[in-house]
DNA sequence: ATGTGTTCCTGTCCGC
DNA sequence: TGCGGACAGGAACACA
């Protein structure tokens, strides 16, 4: 179950930004939240960089005690007083396979919680791992969560729970563009004096913390800003619809996200890759969205990345 | 200090 | 039908 295969790429667009990383949290939650990580299989030396030493024993047995977002990595805070770090990369992903036979709590877009009834396999156990199945937990309750990341662009790492923010991962991110330290004030800051291309500058997490390739396309067409424009060179009146553009953007996406979770996990256990209609992102050629617009889309490449974006109304 | 290019990796898609 | 190559992207790193 939930293993038909995401794609990837040019018609993909399933990559993990932000949104997703927060979907792939609230689907974890029913799992592993105030349960036991009863025994932890890991199938490799690493990902993107090797695992902490005996990664397997030190999970296992741990009680998960909160479920956290810090930009796009996920947080696991564990009794044990470590906190597992994880990145999903470009093709990571969370499998949440429910207790065989048994039904898990599903929690909703408000919290409400459904159900989700397991497959058939009840008494056969969960089946064995899958190309690409790297590290495996079995929770108890019975259910089993597999990190699978074909491209291998993931990571995972453990660091005391205290200290948490200053492992190198974390420790140089900016603030979290849904929370109180971003704002106009800020921003206007960090882009002063910038002179490289605005497209660039939302990239950078050292400005902001969880942004990617495909949400800085709807941010700046949202904002009607041009992703060439210089960082420095933009009027301070449009700065301030920025801020506004990239909680509604987000925002928009994890409500898209929390709320296909649901209709998701019934069929598909894969977690964070939710249909979601970009309004510029993988568009070029067609016409542009806004109203009142009569351009069209199209692709340039900055810094080797794609951007899509409507000559006409984004300056 | 700042900006740009390279690198890691595999699945998918395109043209021949 | 198969094969080679381009392409996708997060973020550390090397380099101008």
């Amino acid at each position: 179950m939930g293993r038909d295969n995401a794609p990837t790429g040019p018609k993909g667009c399933y990559v993990p930004e932000l949104p997703e990383v927060e979907t792939v949290l609230r689907g974890l939650a029913p799992a592993m939240l105030n349960r036991r990580i009863l025994h932890a299989q890991v199938r490799r030396d690493g990902l993107r960089w090797p695992f902490p030493p005996r990664m397997a024993e030190r999970l296992a047995g741990c009680r998960v005690l909160h479920l956290r977002r810090r930009s796009k990595y996920i947080l696991i805070d564990l009794d044990s007083d470590e906190t597992l770090i994880i990145h999903l990369g470009m093709s990571g992903r969370m499998l949440v396979a429910p207790a065989p036979g048994a039904p898990l709590p599903l929690v909703g877009r408000d919290g409400v919680g459904g159900t989700l009834v397991g497959n058939d396999d009840a008494g056969g156990g969960h089946p064995g791992p899958e190309k690409h199945d790297h590290v495996i937990f079995d929770m108890e309750g019975g259910a089993r969560i597999t990190f699978n990341d074909a491209r291998r662009f993931g990571a995972m790492d453990l660091a005391p729970s205290a200290d948490v923010f200053a492992h190198r991962l974390l420790a140089n991110l900016g603030p979290e563009p849904l929370g109180n330290h971003f704002d106009e004030a800020y921003l206007t800051s960090r882009l002063q004096g910038r002179n490289l291309p605005i497209k660039s500058a939302l990239l950078d997490q050292r400005i902001v913390a969880g942004l990617g390739n495909i949400y800085v396309s709807e941010v700046l067409h949202r904002a009607s800003i041009s992703p060439k424009r210089k960082a420095g060179r933009i009027a301070s009146a449009r700065v301030a619809t920025l801020v506004p553009a990239i909680r509604d953007v987000l925002n928009e996406a994890i409500a898209s996200g929390g709320s296909s979770l649901r209709d998701h996990r019934q069929t598909n256990g894969e977690l964070g890759y939710f249909q979601h209609n970009f309004r510029v992102y993988g568009r070029q050629g067609q016409p542009c969205p806004t109203a009142s617009c009569n351009g069209k889309i199209v692709r340039i490449v900055q810094s080797g990345r794609s951007s899509f974006y409507c000559p006409k109304c984004q300056r």
